[in-house]
DNA sequence: TCCTAAGCGAGACGGTACGTCTTGTCTTCCA
DNA sequence: TGGAAGACAAGACGTACCGTCTCGCTTAGGA
């Protein structure tokens, strides 16, 4: 690669300062209510600087995303991955210690775009895993989507709800609804590949 | 009720011009670029006229929702709706004819509030169903919220797709995802009324 | 001239209550910031009535100038008013009598067209008296002008004052600053026809 | 003081254009007539900057104020400055030379509170001078606004004459007006100090 | 050691949209 | 038939953001 100077290292401090404030003022305002200029504010830093790093807030919320698909990925093969959509304990998990923040990004008071990326993360997500056991069942992008929708809308539910059930009655009751969608696809993939 | 009179038939036709005028505008412009002002100009309105009937684009936007759920109701209580979720025909149908605008509500260039909206349609419709058939399950709410979720992203991804599956057979798709869930519940509300 | 039926009766009644809402709101709310709205509240009338009978607020305003003209004559008339510039002890009088009144009509938070009329009601006063003294002079207007406006700033300090004098020490120092004026356009006058 | 950068040369700039704009528009439309989007297009500025210079267009116009008594009190040092209200003769100049500009200010057309100012600016004026010859006269303050009030009707009335007098000749009249006044004022204070 | 390139703040600027307020006109309803 | 009621267009208001920009200051890292 390359040895960070200290220009770099001054880049990159600024630019996760500016993550960090958008967290702070997102969980206090939520998503419109947020302006550039609030988060420059909080994470002091001029406005033109702002843009010097990001093309508009979207674009700084979207530049911790990242983060949050490598946690996952790290949880994932961590633990026994063998069963399917073995992502949603991570994500379930991460969700519940961070619970203030999800609430932010996705919930009630979140944004289009915000929630539209977080979607498009699920479906990537359950692509991958949907894509080992049917690899090109006709309905598979459906599927996808269909499962993605349900998660989405549970984890919001559930972060809403003033007593949420444990993460793990969570990640039972979401494991349970979806099995026997599962295993339509993978018989439909099977009854396609060989009849 | 009470007869309009000349000055009521004046202010529905205003609203009504502007609800049309939302329309066409949204399906140029997606809903964050769709100004009041343009609206406005649309419909040959004043913007100040605007305001003495709308709070801002969204409450005219969800003045028109209204009308969706009656059309649907309609529809729905006109058909056979022995099955469950029967309002599924309905809206995919609504959402066939009317492909541009549903893709203008509730796809990609849509906004927050906006689709939030719709959701809580959904989330009504699809409680009201269910509440039928597993009046107290534990995991009603849960279930509604998945569905919901699941219909809802099934919905976006098709009015996206570019050489989607006719209306029929998406219908079919859904119900076929959906019925295991619907069996889960049932039985384990009966599970839990008869120990 | 006419018998005042019903209608006139009521016409003359709602052209009052517009002129004592008038008053009202201007005392509470100053010139400017009286709308034509506000004064149609106050008289409970509505603000298409006012159209009818007003062009706009000064007009309504106007309208009452007339009564205060007719007062000042009768005070002037009843007096002796063999001294030039009689009309400043009525003035003085009635201003001190309705000082919170007149304080809103011409003091610091009045309007522009309002002052406009009130100085013009002052020069033709002071027209008329001078003219008498010196018919034809060359710098009648000049001196008309010169007295009203010294009077007419005079009355609005004097309104505006914490303290103010007694109204007849006020009308003194006029007559004593004024007097000399007086003498010099009559000397004037005299040597410009006898020369 | 201090080195103006570069920043300040383009600000001082833009609040110039804008004084310049908005002297325009009053000479066409008078002040009433004058919004402030009026004077940002002439001055080729945009609405939002004018709000960070100004809070409204009256901010604007006292802004140039400053500027006018500035210019008084040069030409005033710079003349025979011996005689009491040695200010008129500047004044009346300037109203001469800028007939028009001062015809928009102060006349007919103009706004309520920008005579204000204006007869404010000639009470400061007056105060100064009579201060120096009766310092604490006991109707000090109400012969300074019998005088600003005199001189400021004398010179509308001036600048509204279809044929004015030459200026010399306004100014000579208004002293030989106001002479015995400031006479009745010197005894006063003279009886006063020492009886 | 200088000096030069980059990061950065400060903030001017034009622009767009907002929601509110007021104005004057017009149409309709009611007594 | 006059008044009350209120819809409507027009347009100014002051505020809030936006994204672009120019300007100097500071602070390395290389000459």
């Amino acid at each position: 690669m390359k040895t960070p100077n200290a220009s770099d290292r001054r880049v990159q401090r600024t630019r996760r300062t500016l993550r960090e404030a958008l967290i702070e003022v997102l969980l206090e305002r939520g998503w419109e209510e947020t302006s550039v200029q609030h988060v420059c504010d909080r994470a002091d830093v001029g406005r033109s600087t702002f843009y010097t790093h990001f093309a508009d807030k979207e674009d700084l919320l979207i530049s911790g995303f990242e983060d949050l698909r490598k946690a996952l990925r790290d949880q994932q093969s961590a633990q026994d991955s063998t069963r399917a959509l073995s992502f949603a304990r991570g994500m379930i998990e991460h969700a519940h210690e961070h619970r203030r923040l999800f609430h932010a990004i996705i919930g009630k008071r979140s944004g289009h775009v915000v929630q539209q990326r977080f979607r498009q993360l699920l479906v990537d997500l359950i692509r991958e895993d949907l894509a080992a056991l049917a690899p090109a069942g006709p309905h598979l992008d459906a599927t996808v989507h269909y499962i993605a929708g349900a998660f989405f809308e549970l984890l919001i539910w559930w972060l809403d709800a003033p007593r949420p059930l444990p993460p793990s009655e969570l990640e039972q009751l979401f494991h349970r609804l979806t099995a026997p969608v599962l295993v339509a696809l993978r018989e439909h993939g099977r009854a396609r590949r060989r009849p």
